[in-house]
DNA sequence: TGAATTCATTAATTGACTTTATGATCTGAA
DNA sequence: TTCAGATCATAAAGTCAATTAATGAATTCA
């Protein structure tokens, strides 16, 4: 016995019609196509779905157990074909995402639903870790994409990085805000949060100061750039910020604490990348993020960039990075 | 997007060996088959199932989505197969039978028992009614068989009958028992169980002793013979009983009450009827044991008329009439 | 009785799938 | 590096099953 969906559906037309001659029509096929379809059927079957009388077809009640059984096998098929012409064009699937606090507070919110406005059937799964931990999420496939500080280059993971310059925060109505640019020589004495030692954006600042025989006080340190924003809009304190963590409150516009950014000399990187499984191909859902991702990266570097350049200007709440 | 069955098995396989050259020689068919399959079903997804790297295949993430939706499909067809072959070779399917009390006792219980032997997964309904109920069951088609004493024919139920005399009962080593044959005669002024009044046995009997100007001494009026065996065997009466209540009790050989049963003249009938819902087709299984039925009250039949022809035998228990 | 409907059968056609043959690419051993 | 042995893809030719068109037989209805 080797049924075909064919046979299966046109059976079923063939008892909703009642009519070898209908169901042909509505299938769009012949009568005799549909006539020896159904016979080949009863043979395969080894007993008869219908008994001609008169001319005319009656079901046995082989045949309506037959049919709750083809309608059952061909309503599976039919929920296959739906969801797999979703995941076809992108409105289904999973997509497990593990970021950095930096862009989780704001910058990785705003980007999904964006991206899922019309995903509907997207299963999401969005979490935050510190970039170490994320390395091997991602390297375990744990997680399908990963957006943290730009790691030690390994195998087990490929990378996009963007290399990407911190920027120095302050209050608008501060006198410095009137600068285009700040260095160490402005900075001299004032009071400066950073994180923790280890971290490089800490380190390359500190040295920016010695470098530049500037003395460097540091009164706040932080895990994470975050808080200090608060800090620094009640005036307590100077940062130079990650450009994410800057952009994502800036973005905030009007409901935002009264913050500038400017472009602080020497240059204070903080690369990011975007990490996936080497080895492993990737569904494409998440291929697809990866490109809008990088995008938003390029796009929110080139509108810090028109910001710096501009300093009179804001970055507004969506796009285009002029007022 | 038109998927067969052919292409989810096979991809089934090729996932499975991980190969589409294996998998080809699985399914029994060349390489370049099952490649342009797979091409042609990535086509008709929208998407691709396989990265061809190296030379090799490497499943995407979709690819297993959709193997489990294939397997799914695949198992609830297999399972239809299944039930489908054991429906053709007549394991499968539903039988309700009504019968009347002469037959509920032993005959139809025995018959079924043998019936169902190698029938398994046959789902059985069985009860006891009065033949008036059984007519009612049968034509309204809630039941698919009926045994009943053959009722008025009426168009919507098809019957089959069977014209059985009855037979006078008596205790083994009853004087009477030695004639081979019994009239109102040798029963004149005896105790009598028979029916209530309006059964067609008991006006038989009567108007036999009537015809034959013997008096007929009623002892005892009953609403089915089966309690009256029980008399009999106590010597408490004679019963000019129908033949499926003797037959079934006479099958119990050495078990069974010490009972003997005679010829009796003039004939008194009892006919009885197999019966089934005209204008609608029966299910296989229904037909098979409407025949099986019949079969069975011949042999009924055959092996009684043995037993009265020779007296000094009795019926075995199981077949064959002989002892 | 004749028109209209139904389904079955036959022969010819079509088309989907398969095979055969071949080429391209990669792996692993010499 | 090179060569045998995998792998999969592609193209042309062949095969077979499903289809169509035409026809016939049986039944219903007016």
């Amino acid at each position: 016995m080797n049924l075909s969906i064919r046979q299966l559906t046109t059976f079923r037309e063939v008892m909703r019609n009642g009519s070898i001659s209908q169901a042909a029509k509505t299938v769009g096929r012949t009568q005799p196509a549909v006539s020896t379809m159904i016979a080949t059927l009863e043979e395969e079957l080894g007993f008869a779905l219908f008994l001609r009388e008169h001319g005319r077809l009656t079901p046995t009640p082989e045949a309506r157990y037959f049919l709750e059984e083809a309608e059952a096998v061909l309503a599976r098929l039919e929920r296959t074909k739906q969801t797999l012409s979703r995941v076809g064009s992108l409105q289904q699937g999973k997509l497990r995402i593990a970021c950095h606090p930096a862009a989780s507070g704001l910058f990785m919110p705003r980007l999904l639903t964006k991206f899922l406005q019309d995903r509907r059937d997207v299963d999401l799964a969005l979490i935050m870790r510190s970039s170490a931990v994320i390395e091997d999420l991602v390297a375990s496939q744990q997680f399908d994409i990963g957006f943290a500080e730009t790691p030690e280059r390994r195998a087990s993971i490929d990378q996009t990085d963007f290399d990407l310059e911190c920027v120095c925060v302050m209050r608008a109505d501060d006198p410095l805000a009137t600068l285009r640019e700040i260095t160490p020589d402005e900075l001299e004495g004032k009071p400066m949060a950073i994180l923790f030692e280890e971290h490089t954006t800490a380190t390359q600042t500190e040295r920016a100061f010695v470098s530049a025989g500037r003395r460097f006080n540091k009164r706040l340190e932080l895990r994470t750039f975050l808080p200090g924003l608060q800090f620094v809009s009640e005036g307590f304190c100077y940062m130079v910020c990650d450009m994410v963590t800057a952009y994502s409150h800036l973005l905030l516009g009007s409901g935002a604490p009264n913050l500038v950014m400017r472009r602080f000399r020497p240059r204070v990187s903080n690369s990011v990348s975007i990490l996936t499984p080497a080895n492993v191909s990737q569904a494409l859902l998440a291929k697809v993020f990866s490109t809008y991702l990088a995008n938003a990266i390029q796009l929110m570097q080139a509108e810090t960039e028109a910001h710096l350049m501009n300093s009179q200007k804001k970055v507004t709440p969506n796009s285009s990075g002029a007022d």
